[in-house]
DNA sequence: AGTGCGACCCGAACGC
DNA sequence: TGCGTTCGGGTCGCAC
């Protein structure tokens, strides 16, 4: 679900609360979730960082501190809740850090998936994630050459090809889909046997998709809504995605669903040739 | 190296 | 109604 729009939305909700706040302590309930470093160094090394900025790499929400970057990743239902320490602590809160307001940023996730880290500032370039990020989807190094040389060996289809993160960074499972119907791209093509053209429309719709996600506040397709939760609008804006055995809004035909690379995909058969 | 697939995890949706 | 089963979402790690 959090694809980039749903990244950048929460991202941009957290900079309004925490800039210029001082981690005083963080607790962590499940250790699976923080990636880097082990443990015991996560909580000394956090304690008295200050929060002086909020952007986002790919899928990952980016904290500059002090002497560290705090990166989250959402996986598929990871989010915030601001809380104070008398608040009970909720089930899936799994990382809480108190702040010098005494309010506390719980990250929950109900599955366990999310991602912490804390990377110090001259390694950030060095390791994982970054040195596995491909380019953002407005950057302007994305061109049709820069697909054609990344997509020239791939047999895998599009539909797989756009999920590579180390090729564009930040489309999910939903934009996706979006991206190859407003591109005329059947989803099962296979990389390497795209023409110029789609390779353009790809970046076009791409950056037409996001950006209107982004002005509609994400998407919300299940409705775990709580106050703090992202409820975005552009589901109304879906036009293939979660609408198998719908009329195509285009040609009426039926939309299909299908598995490819074991995700299910939703493409219009005759605008999808 | 590129590809395919299970694992991670759990609630919701589905089938009987 | 209640039970068991399947699904999904992003990414990693392992096997081929």
């Amino acid at each position: 679900m959090p694809e980039k729009p749903e990244v950048i939305t929460v991202a941009r909700k957290l900079e309004k609360k925490l800039i210029g706040k001082k981690i005083l302590n963080v607790d962590v309930y499940h250790d699976n979730m923080i990636d880097y470093p082990s443990i015991p160094l996560f909580k000394e090394r956090i304690k008295n960082e200050t929060i002086h900025d909020i952007t986002t790499r790919g899928k990952w929400i980016v904290m500059s501190l002090d002497n560290y970057y705090l990166l989250f990743h959402l996986r598929m239902e990871g989010k915030f809740f601001f809380r104070t320490k008398n608040d009970e602590k909720g089930k899936h809160e799994h990382v809480i850090f108190s702040l010098d307001d005494d309010s506390e940023l719980r990250f929950a996730d109900v599955r366990k998936f999310g991602k912490v880290m804390l990377i110090e500032k001259d390694k950030i370039y060095s390791m994982k994630p970054y040195t596995e990020l491909g380019l953002e989807p407005w950057d302007k190094e994305l061109t049709s050459d820069y697909l054609k040389e990344k997509y020239m060996k791939k047999t895998l289809p599009i539909k797989s090809v756009l999920l590579d993160q180390s090729i564009i960074t930040g489309i999910g499972n939903i934009y996706a889909d979006e991206i190859l119907f407003l591109s005329h791209i059947n989803p099962l093509t296979r990389a390497k046997d795209l023409t110029d053209k789609n390779r353009e429309d790809i970046i076009k719709n791409t950056i037409k998709v996001l950006d209107k996600a982004i002005e509609e506040g994400g998407t919300t397709i299940r409705s775990y809504t709580s106050e703090e939760g992202v409820t975005g609008r552009f589901q109304n804006n879906l036009n293939v995605h979660q609408r198998e055995k719908e009329p195509c809004h285009f040609c009426k035909s039926i939309i299909v669903k299908i598995k490819v690379g074991g995700r299910g995909t939703y493409y219009c058969p005759k605008c999808q040739k």
